[in-house]
DNA sequence: CTGTTAGCGCTTTCAG
DNA sequence: CTGAAAGCGCTAACAG
């Protein structure tokens, strides 16, 4: 920037306002700036800038997920890379691979860096380490879980909800024998989220059988009264499920509806009926939320809850 | 970073050290400073250290997708991340939307962020702006396609050969109508490539006649010739296909093999068969050639071509 | 509208 | 082994 200076004539100062587009500046010397800067192939550092600036700010983002390399958070990236685009905002991605300590190295690594905020899906229990962070300036946003330990913004799927329909859907084309199938539902909140809406559904209809498997869905129908209908309340259980079905055959006769959309559903004979979430609003609103603190809002926690989408393909509406 | 040293009743250089864990320091008042760092809630400026430390490093890698909610690439990332996390090094990630300008702010915005290299999926044909990065010391390495106009280090997958084991895969099983159902082949490497692999299991099978179809492959049907069996060269044109031979209950009849692994392909009926690439290995391979020169090889662009893997579960092993 | 100057938070010689 | 001092590349007063 000195050499910039130096060649176009001029001072470092009007070469950083050139360089930042701060208004007043003669054309003239721009234009001498902008022919230096080309000529010596210069390249603005930001990092330094964020150094001296007065906000601090980075203009950056750091992104925690269990997995950058699974498709549900990858479109959760997505959403936020599109409002964080408007603002000329980059962001840092990476994987907690759901371990605490991971995914600690992970935050502590980018807040070294100095991003803005953090997005985060949690996967560790306590926060209490990152309050001193949001107490300097940095703003949160939990994703996809709720956080704990500490008060922030967060950004959910209605889990409860959208299973609750799944399972409604069923008991509506005349099921009363409908299994679950997914992960127990201890510790992991869209688990037990999503059970708690299979049961309340159940509940409603006054069906007082429930056919839980938290297992291998294949034992499902090795017993004398197997289900009438399967809600899979997890991606790749529902994959499992599938499979399972076709390998016996039972396609046409259980009915089938999925928690979280996949490509290829409506590929499948029937196709698959499943709720879908709305994984790139998730990133848009979450990301959306962070800048309003940016912007300067100060206040508690915010909770922002999207809906879930029944997507109707066949398999769902296989009736008893 | 004062304010530990005067709690610490040392000096900077000392908490420096501390933070960094250059060897000599004594052990005491190594514990002093950590007791002082957790006290005050310290958070190490890594981004400032970089401005001053000597090699300049960042500990930080851009990667520019055409679309980081895209599952392919969303596998790239993550084998990028794989070996990064392995050196503390984090990484940026944004989508290009196959847009050059895009593609042009972005690896700028991320250049003035200070990353020590760069790994990106080329939209642009020209990319002599960056020569005077890699002349100033940051690596860059092509991936999914070759680059132009600029000698790098690129790692593909082998489309070629992958398509063209696809196609003799269905040669074997007798067929000879075969159609090639994908994006036409100007313009990307990759189409062509695959476009190539069709042709030459064709050419060297003696099969004069090529069935090929850049739109809509329901067409492919309307003829009083249709082809026996499919290749298609792509993702979403596997998913068109596959869908419309189920609309015309062709599945059992027209083979049908494609190029990119998905989910669910294990799910349909018949089983989809594929040629998969390796994403994590391509990830996983543009780091480990990024960190080569990072750690000093200095030579010419290298080229890494990984093989593809054919996946039998069915919808290619139906004979002519 | 432009230049001068101080200093962001850190690492690194160089002396002790 | 530890401290003092210089300065990385930049921005922000402030004075002209």
């Amino acid at each position: 920037m000195k050499d910039v200076a130096a060649v176009a004539g001029v001072s470092l100062s009007t070469v950083s306002r050139v360089v930042n587009g701060s208004p007043p500046v003669a054309p003239e010397l721009a234009e001498k700036v902008g022919r230096a800067v080309e000529m010596l192939g210069y390249r603005h550092n930001h990092a330094a800038g964020t150094l001296r600036r007065a906000n601090g700010l980075s203009h950056s983002l750091g992104l925690i997920f269990d997995d950058v390399g699974n498709p549900f958070f990858a479109a959760i990236h997505r959403g936020v890379e599109e409002v964080a685009r408007t603002r000329g905002v980059v962001t840092f991605a990476g994987s907690s691979d759901s371990d605490p300590e991971r995914e600690r190295e992970l935050t502590e690594g980018v807040l070294a860096r100095r991003v803005d905020g953090l997005i985060l899906v949690p996967t560790a229990y306590d926060y209490t380490h990152l309050v001193r962070d949001v107490a300097a300036g940095i703003s949160i946003v939990f994703i996809d879980r709720p956080p704990r330990t500490i008060d922030a913004d967060c950004v959910l799927s209605d889990n409860r909800a959208g299973a609750r329909r799944a399972v409604e859907h069923l008991i509506a084309h005349g099921h009363r024998r409908i299994a679950y199938a997914g992960p127990a539902p201890n510790g992991l909140f869209t688990a037990a989220e999503r059970f708690e809406g299979y049961r309340a559904a159940l509940a409603a209809a006054g069906i007082g059988e429930e056919i839980v498997c938290f297992q291998d869905p294949g034992t499902l129908f090795d017993g004398d009264a197997p289900p009438t209908a399967v809600f899979s309340a997890q991606n790749l259980v529902t994959i499992d499920v599938l499979r399972m079905l076709h390998e016996r055959g039972l396609q046409h006769r259980v009915a089938h509806v999925g928690f979280d959309d996949i490509l290829l559903a409506g590929s499948v004979e029937p196709g698959l009926t499943v709720v879908a979430q709305d994984a790139i609003g998730l990133g848009r609103t979450a990301a959306e939320l962070l800048f309003s603190r940016l912007d300067g809002y100060t206040g508690a926690g915010r909770r922002e809850v999207l809906k879930t989408t029944l997507i109707e393909r066949g398999s769902g509406e296989l009736s008893a």
